[in-house]
DNA sequence: CCCTGATTCGC
DNA sequence: GCGAATCAGG
């Protein structure tokens, strides 16, 4: 896999949308388990992980017997052996696993798989393309389709706000302040100019395709058929 | 079973 | 650095 500037823009974008790394690996064609590795050595904030922390914890003595913390998986040689012990310090904190278990409230899970790239294949036809989140940046809400009904007689607002959702403040690494962000509202290309964290970092903010977080021009970009980045 | 993300470790 | 194999929870 070559991890061109851009793919690994598109990564962290994605990433950062909260798709499933399968759903990431799908649309870059890559395996989820790549999308996985890159996100932890581009140090991108995890996610909620489904199974439990199993490492952290003050005294670490929580899942040491218990578990057994490697097991050597047939291709795993005994490469350890004797240096196990010598090397056995291993007291080091993650932090930032403890950050995580923080934020572990957030959730707002990605609803459902969107955003497929238009692909020839049947099983991406069945997914209807929805403006996921066209208004990532900030507080703007996704999840137009939210059921959230507000007083049947009253509130002729003609413009309901959208149910409050969670959205938990990016991290500290992407706060939005200092971000230059489109001013207009309403949908807009989402494609990040720069990196994340950066003072010029952007999102490029032309007017995105309909049903689209891209514009035209990065949504050609974005959305490659499979068949066709086969080279 | 399916899904998910996390981790390990040969390459 | 990369990612398949693997683990492990829902």
């Amino acid at each position: 896999m070559e991890w061109t500037d851009e793919t690994i823009a598109r990564l962290r974008d994605l990433w950062s949308q909260g798709l499933s790394t399968a759903e990431i690996g799908r649309q870059l064609s890559i395996t989820k388990n790549a999308v996985v590795g890159k996100a932890h050595r581009l140090g991108l904030p995890p996610r909620p992980s489904p199974i439990r922390n199993r490492k952290t914890k003050d005294g670490d003595t929580a899942t040491t017997e218990a578990m057994p913390r490697r097991k050597s998986p047939s291709r795993a040689k005994v490469t350890e052996t004797a240096a196990s012990d010598l090397f056995a310090d291993s007291k080091d904190a993650s932090a930032a696993k403890k950050a995580s278990e923080v934020v572990e409230k957030v959730a707002e899970k990605p609803a459902a798989p969107v955003r497929k790239a238009p692909s020839d294949t049947p099983q991406a036809a069945k997914a209807v393309p929805q403006p996921v989140t066209a208004a990532r940046p900030a507080s703007a809400a996704p999840k137009e389709a939210a059921p959230v009904r507000r007083d049947p007689v009253v509130a002729p607002k003609p413009e309901p706000r959208v149910a409050p959702v969670p959205r938990p403040a990016l991290p500290p690494r992407f706060s939005t302040a200092g971000i230059d962000r489109p001013t207009r509202r309403g949908p807009s290309c989402c494609w990040p100019i720069g990196d994340p964290g950066t003072p010029g970092f952007h999102f490029c903010g032309a007017t995105p395709l309909p049903g689209k977080p891209y514009c035209a021009e990065h949504a050609a970009i974005a959305y490659v058929k499979i068949r066709d980045r086969r080279d």
